[in-house]
RNA sequence: GCGUUCGUAGCUCAGCUGGAUAGAGCGACGGACUUCGAAUCCGUAGGUCGGGGGUUCGACUCCCUCCGGACGCACCA
């Protein structure tokens, strides 16, 4: 479709500059031309407005669309398949249903490459997502970075990118000291598998139980520091805990990752980094770009960009936050040269990233240019933002057991469990299902409320709904297997597929490669996701209206099951770009 | 105070680089299972697109301003 639809523009636009020509005008002008999708389908197949070139013509946009409609027909044999037609200011192409059909149909055999486009051929790009601390599991806002990242990685290969994605680990700092010292304190020597708890959940509990040290001890918070200080000076005992709780988290976090579908090519970890940067900033200090201040501390002047200063360096000489991805962005882009790196991070480090390609521009570091801040807004609960201290956060585990347990009860309550084979994998593919696409079908840059009871919900726009579209295909492709039918029989004619419903679906099919080459350029899965819902709605109109399998006259029914599989064909590639699996039957 | 961002139906959100009567889902109400899976489909009700200016042939979309919310403006990450 997009093939057609890009012959048509061209070919309006020739003809929109021939006139503008005869009339002495530029004819660059007729690059104005836009094409868009007229309100019903009944007015034609894309609709080309002509206001824009009403004053430089002279004649009303009416007037414009008649000439062009009249001058096209004309030459009918050189232009590209279908007709056209004047209606009110604009020029309405109805395009040739059949070799759209034809089109659409033919992801059929593309299969998994069906969707797929070069247009982002031959560059790199590093995608860093997830970022998670090692003192605490999983959360929500977690799965919403996870998913945007996993699938703008599967969205950027899907468009010929080579890709790599990234995981920066905060194993470092106060934060993680403060849970080793509540376990010194609580632990007693326990471990995970004393109180047969998942070894995140563990530690993140020695986390919260920080709150209730504070209040026995008053210095608590100075310890944690004073423990900091012990870690970086490599006291052993210090060290051999922080190993141990850090084994904990980090595994059971990865656990998380193996049951969402979310992986990584590459780990780095803070403890392991945290100290590169000085040199660079030492640099900057020699070449004049940063400037010591008279407290001893190194700083760079932000004025150019309407900001103030940010300290580089601590006047004792210890390197900050901006510091270490000053240092771990330049030495990635020495490890593996790419054409733009990506972090996917909440839109509160907005100011965080503004400076950091601002340092790296002024660095003279010409790939500062590439970095992009895939900012996302946060997830907050209907009675406002979630507080790790009030214990409002949504765990990951949790929510997935808790979707998982509500999956497996409909399935139970339908009576299913041996048309579904395993219902507890069944169950926990549903829960997986709901909550990616939740997460994935909002605007990234938006703020967005997690309700509970709506993500619970496996009706109407869900990621449930999509998995049953695919679970009803599959079954009409098993019966078709089985003999059942007269679709074997027939055969496939595209030019049948006619009725609006049918039309609908072809036209979703065949726009796909669209939908993820936009995703792709966007950093938005989230077209993905609503182009997946309007087939599967589309699917289901069409599957509730027409017979398919039954349907008497065996070329339709042929062709039918045709389309079908052709939505099929879409709904795996595009539920497996969104991270949400495909059941054949639930 | 400054900066960023958001404000579309009761709720949660779409609305493509400005264009033809503003769209979904949920919830509400009313229908449709002896026929390919009703986790479905159909219908009804519900919006001065936060207010006000401006640019334009045309503004939910761009600009300004005001109101309201969120986030940020650490020698924390």
């Amino acid at each position: 479709m997009r093939s057609v639809r890009e012959a048509w523009k061209a070919a309006v636009a020739a003809t929109v500059a021939d006139m503008l020509a005869e009339k002495g005008a530029d004819p660059a002008l007729s690059e104005a031309v836009a094409a868009e999708a007229p309100p019903d389908a009944a007015m034609g197949d894309v609709g080309f407005p002509m206001f824009p070139f009403a004053k430089v013509l002279r004649m009303g946009p009416p007037q414009i669309a008649a000439a062009l409609a009249e001058r096209l027909s004309a030459k009918a044999g050189q232009a590209p398949a279908g007709t056209v037609k004047a209606v009110g200011p604009y020029l309405n192409v109805f395009l040739d249903r059949a070799s759209v059909a034809e089109q659409a149909l033919s992801s059929r055999s593309l299969g998994a490459s069906y969707g797929r486009s070069s247009s982002l051929a031959g560059s790199k790009v590093m995608i860093e997502f997830s970022s998670p601390n090692t003192n605490k599991p999983l959360h929500l806002g977690h799965l919403r970075n996870d998913v945007l990242g996993e699938s703008s990685a599967r969205i950027l290969r899907a468009n010929g990118a080579e890709v790599m994605k990234i995981n920066l680990v905060n194993d470092r700092g106060v934060h993680i000291c403060k849970s080793m010292l509540s376990y010194m304190a609580y632990g007693g020597g326990r471990t995970p598998e004393d109180e047969g708890k998942k070894t995140d959940h563990f530690v993140g509990d020695y986390y919260v139980k920080f709150n209730e040290l504070k209040k026995e001890d008053p210095r608590a918070e100075e310890k944690a520091q004073e423990l900091l200080v012990k870690w970086e000076a490599g006291d052993p005992e210090t060290i051999a805990l922080w190993k141990k709780m850090n084994e904990w988290a980090v595994g059971g976090i990865r656990r998380t990752y193996e049951r969402t579908g979310v992986s990584f090519d590459k780990y780095y970890y803070e403890s392991q980094i945290y100290l590169t940067g000085k040199d660079e900033v030492q640099k900057g200090l020699a070449s004049g770009v940063f400037f010591k201040a008279e407290d001893g501390s190194v700083r760079v002047d932000l004025t150019p960009i309407g900001l103030e200063e940010k300290v580089l360096l601590r006047k004792d000489g210890t390197s900050i936050y901006m510091t270490q991805d000053l240092g771990l962005a330049i030495h990635r882009h020495a490890d593996w040269p790419f054409d733009r790196l990506v972090y996917v991070v909440a839109n509160e480090q907005q100011y965080h990233f503004k400076v950091l390609f601002y340092i790296l521009k002024r660095l003279g570091y010409e790939w500062a240019d590439s970095l992009f801040h895939l900012s996302y807004g946060l997830v907050n609960l209907p009675e406002g933002r979630m507080k790790t201290r009030e214990g409002t956060v949504v765990d990951a585990d949790s929510l997935l057991d808790s979707l998982r347990e509500l999956a497996l009860e409909e399935i139970q309550a339908k009576g299913r469990e041996d048309a579904v084979g395993d219902p507890q994998d069944t169950a926990e593919k549903i829960a997986l299902g709901a909550v990616h696409y939740y997460l994935a079908q909002a605007t990234p840059s938006k703020d967005m409320i997690f309700n509970p009871k709506e993500s619970l919900s496996f009706n109407g726009d869900t990621g449930p709904y999509i998995q049953y579209m695919g679970a009803r295909i599959s079954s009409l492709l098993r019966k078709r297997d089985r003999g059942e039918g007269g679709a074997a029989k027939g055969e496939v004619r595209p030019e049948l597929l006619s009725s609006p419903t049918e039309w609908e679906l072809v036209r979703l099919v065949s726009s796909y490669p669209e939908a993820v080459e936009q995703a792709g350029a966007e950093y938005n899965p989230a077209i993905v996701a609503a182009h997946m819902y309007a087939v599967a709605s589309a699917f289901s109109k069409f599957y509730h209206d027409e017979p398919i399998l039954n349907c008497d006259e065996p070329d339709r029914a042929a062709t039918r099951l045709a389309l079908s599989e052709a939505v099929l064909v879409v709904l795996k590639n595009g539920l497996e770009l969104l991270c949400i699996p495909f059941l054949e039957a639930m």
